[in-house]
RNA sequence: GGCGCCGUGGCCGAGUGGUUAGGCAGGGGCCUGCAAAGCCCCGUACUCCGGUUCGAAUCCGGACGGCGCCUCCA
């Protein structure tokens, strides 16, 4: 079986081999720190840690590097607005986006860098640019002449010569260019923009341009060339093809392999924006009661290419269908700690078989281009075919057919991370809930042994009430929180 | 104007020439003191109009509708 990715650079699936033996080296575009990332950016960053989980349960080591934007003109421009420094706006903000990374179970990349704290390699990047001749001075400024660069545009299927320059950009264009499709390198420092904005250099005080970052810190953290480099769609160009421009243009090297962009999340089918109020952060989320993990299962649910349509309701569904998988896991261990030194009595190939079935079927669409809805189903399949079978064997099995299954849902979890990340929030429910369920589940025992089953309903309906969902079985009654909402401790409805 | 993507059953969302995607929701049944969980059965979908083909949701053309990019938006 082979990896294959969908790259930008051919427009075509392509087999997918690391530079380096083993090895994956990724670049991911990373937020801009001027105000709280938005589930819209949360998709793009989910899909990343999917790859990467995925890269690694592959057997590959992963180096994935991830930028914080901390100056760019909307970082300076809150600075200004708000009268305070670069740092005073950026750090708050870049401590809500690891606080949110978090809460989705996004794992840590390997680095972190900030553009702020790597100035100096973006200098001398510009200026490998300038000994080539690819740059220009104006105002201060260093600019990118495209006119001296013939490989431009690679990346996206734009005639370097039809570029045009649209409305938007005549409209807020602020520096002098020989060639409006110029982009600017070091943007010099006339303006006022505030002391910890500006940076010495040889063409005197600025700083740098937004695609010269990530040129910078991904060759400073992966070298010249590697592996994978991602993103949203939008930054396909201008940003990754400046940024293709800029590194190649230095190093006379292939920059990055595969370029994998992520397509948008749309919001009740429109673009997400605050004058629609369909504008959502993690915490808006939690706020009104969703679960991480629900969240997080909605936002892999669908293709990373395609676009996805978020709506409150579909958050609901999705809590629901992990229900579903959060039962079998537990299904699943349950039937192995009984099975311990206890001789399996059945036949229960079936277990195994179907178990086989689904981890071939899981990586045969993960490898495809990471085809997240066929690998859903496979797993889904084997809940259903495993599930028939543990009915028909009386929840009895041989512990390795036991163990086969749950490996592929262990596998199914590393990639995904949605189950454990589930059992982190039911770890969470308050201990005084905890407590008082506990109370009410003894109270109604008594009332069932009594026959008193109206009392026992009645007691059913009360814990109900606190979004609270009762389970009798043969082992004694198990209870979980409701589904879509979490019953806060605080909430008193 | 240029470049590109998409339109699948109530909702989400795979598939891409002939065979059950899957999930959620809904209806019926088994099980259960009642439930829950689980299992079984059920909707027979592919925007529209032409065309190619023995056969198209899948290929081609057109229409309609939605979305995106065209210089700093994931």
């Amino acid at each position: 079986m082979a990896l294959r990715f969908h790259n930008t650079l051919t427009g075509e699936l392509e087999e997918f081999e690391p530079l380096e033996p083993g090895h994956v080296r990724i670049y991911s575009c990373g937020p801009t720190v001027y105000e709280r990332a938005h589930i819209g950016n949360f998709r793009t960053f989910t899909w990343e840690d999917l790859l990467r989980r995925y890269l690694k349960y592959r057997g590959y080591r992963v180096t994935q590097v991830m930028n914080l934007t901390d100056v760019d003109d909307r970082t300076i421009n809150a600075a200004l607005e708000s009268g305070v420094s670069l740092g005073e706006i950026t750090r708050p903000v870049e401590e809500q986006f690891f606080v949110d990374w978090a809460t989705l179970g996004l794992e840590r990349v390997e680095h972190h860098p900030r553009a702020t704290e790597h100035v100096d390699g973006m200098i001398g990047l510009v200026e490998r640019l300038e000994e080539r001749g690819l740059t220009y001075q104006r105002d201060g400024s260093v600019y990118f002449a495209i006119a001296r660069y013939p490989e431009y545009g690679r990346l996206v299927n734009l005639d370097p010569e039809a570029l045009q320059p649209s409305g938007r950009a005549e409209g807020d264009e602020e520096y002098s260019k020989e060639d409006p499709r110029d982009f600017v390198l070091w943007k010099g420092g006339e303006r006022e923009e505030g002391g910890d904005a500006l940076w010495d250099s040889p063409w005197g005080r600025g700083r740098p341009g937004w695609h010269l970052e990530c040129s910078a810190m991904s060759m400073q953290y992966l070298g010249e060339s590697f592996d994978i480099h991602t993103g949203g769609v939008d930054n396909i160009f201008p940003h990754h093809t400046n940024e293709m421009a800029q590194s190649e243009g230095a190093t006379g090297r292939p920059f990055v392999r595969f370029w994998l962009h992520g397509e948008h999340l749309l919001v009740d089918g429109a673009k997400m924006s605050k004058s629609l109020g369909n504008y959502h952060t993690i915490p808006d989320l939690l706020e009104i009661g969703h679960r991480p993990s629900a969240i997080r299962y909605l936002l892999l649910s669908a293709h990373y290419r395609t676009q996805l349509n978020f709506t409150l309701d579909g958050l609901a569904k999705a809590d629901h269908a992990l229900d579903r998988l959060e039962e079998f896991a537990r299904r699943l261990r349950e039937v192995r700690a009984a099975a311990e030194g206890d001789a399996p009595t059945t036949d229960s190939a079936s277990l195994g078989a179907v178990a086989r079935r689904a981890r071939a079927e899981f990586l045969a669409a993960m490898d495809e281009d990471l085809n997240v809805s066929d690998a859903l189903s496979a797993v889904f399949m084997l809940v259903r075919d495993a599930n028939r079978a543990l009915d028909r064997l009386g929840d009895r099995a041989a512990p390795e057919e036991v163990e086969s299954a749950l490996s592929v849902l262990e596998g199914f979890d590393a990639t995904f991370g949605v189950l454990s990340l589930r059992a982190g929030e039911s770890d969470q429910t308050d201990a005084g809930l905890r407590e008082w369920v506990e109370e009410r589940i003894a109270a109604r025992l008594e009332a069932r042994r009594e026959r008193d089953y109206e009392r026992a309903d009645a007691i059913r309906r009360e814990v109900e009430g606190r979004g609270i969902i009762l389970e009798d079985t043969p082992e004694g009654t198990r209870w979980k929180t409701g589904t879509g909402t979490i019953s806060a401790p605080d909430a008193r409805r």
